[in-house]
DNA sequence: AATTCAAGGCTAAGTGCATTAGCTTATGGC
DNA sequence: GCCATAAGCTAATGCACTTAGCCTTGAATT
């Protein structure tokens, strides 16, 4: 039999793939049948369905962190934070399904916490300011709520009629925005 | 063997009692074990897994809209919204695994569907405004945005440590009312 | 009071999945 | 060329959902 090129990482992108064309829960099953491979075989890479859920809830956080910074770069205040906003959405919109992965709470791997960190740290620096800050926690906790909601509702379908939408946004972004003061 | 007394409602309910007690994953095995019932039994009052999940969440949706309904009466404008919020979140941190069951697209069985648009509906009443009016949309989506991302950020723990969770949604209501000129 | 008959139990069996154990083979370093 | 390890495999277990078909309860009707 010969060798299949598995890795973690590629289990990792055939699960997304699977992900992608038929919705956020995925098989072990399916996945080696695309790797061509019997299903024990992926353990030899991964360890189990759960950790794999983590990896992957990892990637995703990592993607949508990526989309996010090319979006702000390092700037800070109103304008930053409404970009950050709408980068937030865009990649949950274009990708809805992985987005759905996205883990609210990040327990588990080393991997998914330090994905979540490193979102959490971009909301900062566009809030601009500091953890140290009571105003700063608040501040990001608003606009990851504000995001998060308007996203998983949108992709979910949660809207009924997909009209309006990116005045809807538009609307929540600034009001957000500027009722917290950016 | 005597009849235990089973009714879709009283499956509903064991289903809800599992899931306060071990979380928002539950199975037919753990119901029918608490209903002193062989698993099959349970397809005499429901129709599978997934007809009893739709049932449990438009139970669900229910009840969150009674807590809303007694908390906002039939007030509109700022202060409703507010209630609205406070109460819709209220719900959420003391049925957290509840509250997780929530479905952000309603499709499935007609009560599902029903009990989404209630839900809806309340939001619009306490907007103040209908649905003929774009902008009424636009701020019932907001409204439910902000809710819904704080609320399931909170109940799943994305807020790292809960110090500080009251204020932290207090800033971020008051900014979309405010920020929604209600 | 006797009978009927549907509703609500049951067991048995099938399917699909995750997981573990143990074996076999490919492959890269010596 | 040899050998150890990584990477496959098959077999088997356990759990869950689901369907099929049987049996009993119990209430309504005669």
């Amino acid at each position: 039999m010969p060798r299949a090129g598995l890795s973690e990482a590629v289990v990792v992108d055939l699960a997304l793939s699977v992900v992608d064309e038929t919705g956020p829960d995925f098989t072990l099953a399916q996945i080696a049948q695309r790797a061509g491979v019997a299903t024990p075989s992926l353990y030899k890479h991964v360890d189990g369905l759960s950790c794999l859920r983590d990896l992957v809830a990892a990637r995703v956080l990592d993607e949508l962190s990526d989309a996010i910074e090319a979006a702000t770069g390092d700037g800070s205040g109103a304008e930053a934070t409404m970009a950050l906003m709408q980068a937030y959405r865009r990649y949950a919109v274009g990708n809805p399904n992985r987005y759905a992965l996205v883990p609210p709470q990040p327990l588990g791997r080393p991997e998914l916490q330090a994905a979540a960190n490193r979102l959490v740290g971009l909301v900062e620096r566009a809030v601009g300011g500091s953890f140290e800050d009571a105003l700063t926690v608040r501040r990001v906790r608003a606009v990851r709520s504000a995001a998060h909601g308007f996203a998983s509702l949108e992709t979910a379908g949660g809207f009924g009629m997909p009209v309006d939408l990116d005045a809807s946004f538009e609307l929540l972004s600034r009001a957000v925005v500027s009722g917290l003061g950016l």
